[in-house]
DNA sequence: TACTAAAAGTCATCAGATGATTTGATGACT
DNA sequence: AGTCATCAAATCATCTGATGACTTTTAGTA
């Protein structure tokens, strides 16, 4: 479990409004006690408290309405799934968009459209190489490509989720592995749009897994160092 | 444009604030200006721009460190991206979620400790019928024993996102398509176990799809109606 | 050089005051 | 009675000033 470390009265007090919240306390709709109440309940001033609110707003929780009062708008926090997500390691959320990526391409060479394959052919022809206009850029189309793959399948649900593990992923891949981890195969590209296009599912699924298998294994060095 | 809606300061000077960031004016890991600087940039007072600053870190983009300074920890909001994997339509959701069955029990074969085959086969002895304690009950102990192989894979962000998953699925099917689905099969939940345990990645996979593929079936059924 | 202590910078918290908005009560008018 | 305007209370929104706590940098000393 994390240590309660070093925590701010404003931090405490959200969680003691979230737990209070949570126990039911007051029911969805329903009016919390006004802000010098709070001050009271709560130990802390109004400015602390009305930071504990506002963090508790922005989470989807709590609603206030000026010359009214404040409302909960819901007992448990919608984010804090994604938020959990958010703080599993980097290795395994990279697995798990590379498990999305090998399913997506399964899915993809059962429903993909012809324009799902022009589309694919395309971003690979722009995709290039590391030389063209420099790393970012590569990697972005890069990940055009994937994405690419994924949308194909058909599944926005997936497109969803796989944006979302690329977004926290590319977060601390830029602040602690810029540039460490392998170059993808530009060949191994081009067999995922084939296998795609020819409607096995399998072979879609395969050609995919090789290719992350590497990256995987190099990522796992990279984390045990 | 906008509705002229009225937006308290805090939540302008917030958006302004993310707005920042989202275009990179600070890079991640980087220090964002001090309170001072930021009441002259946002013409707010320090109450408020503290109000602002709350809200990003209550949504993962900022942190502050009391006698450092804050920093930014990303670019952009991980929540939403989770509003738009709730919007997406049930079968998606449906269907990614029996994706992560399907590839966690391939994991699971592979990375099974002998406790996790323990739990397995205490669930689904546990697990019994429907009869037993009613259908709500019954539900929760049929997904007890889905996550646990989940959480046999090793890999805590696929568990994460299964949560998540099954939390969105079952609001939504609690609601309108109660008691539609088909009974879980106990046989094949008990192949599903042998098949993890017997440590066969390809046979664990294929034993929970052939398990899914009539429910999505039905769910496709009852959707399209 | 290496270590220590002071100083500066920054966030954390408090207290008081005023403004803006909503809500409910009061009372006049139809 | 019913409707509407007005007013007062409640509540959140915001500003200002001050003090404390913590971190980082700098200066001084051995």
């Amino acid at each position: 479990m994390k240590q309660p470390v070093r925590t701010n009265l404003a931090d405490s007090a959200a969680n003691s409004l979230r737990s209070e919240i949570a126990a039911g306390r007051w029911a969805v709709g329903e009016r919390v006690p006004n802000e010098a109440t709070l001050v009271d309940m709560l130990g802390v001033s109004r400015g602390t408290v009305r930071e504990a609110v506002r963090a508790l707003v922005s989470q989807g929780l709590l609603e206030t309405r000026q010359g009214s009062g404040t409302y909960v708008l819901a007992t448990a926090d919608p984010a804090a799934a994604l938020d959990r997500v958010r703080q599993t390691c980097l290795r395994d959320q990279w697995e798990a968009r590379a498990l999305l990526d090998v399913e997506a391409a399964r899915l993809a060479a059962l429903r993909h459209t012809p324009a799902d394959i022009v589309t694919l052919r395309r971003l690979l022809a722009e995709r290039g190489t590391v030389a063209d206009g420099g790393r970012e850029a590569f990697i972005r189309r890069d990940l055009a490509f994937h994405r690419a793959v994924v949308k194909a399948s058909g599944n926005q649900a997936m497109v969803e989720i796989y944006d979302f593990f690329t977004a926290a992923i590319t977060d601390v891949i830029g602040s602690t592995l810029r540039g460490e981890l392998p170059e993808p195969n530009g060949q191994a590209h081009a067999e995922i749009v084939e296998a795609v296009a020819s409607g096995d599912p399998d072979r879609a699924a395969a050609s995919v897994r090789a290719f992350m298998a590497p990256v995987l294994l190099q990522l796992d060095r990279l984390l045990s160092r």
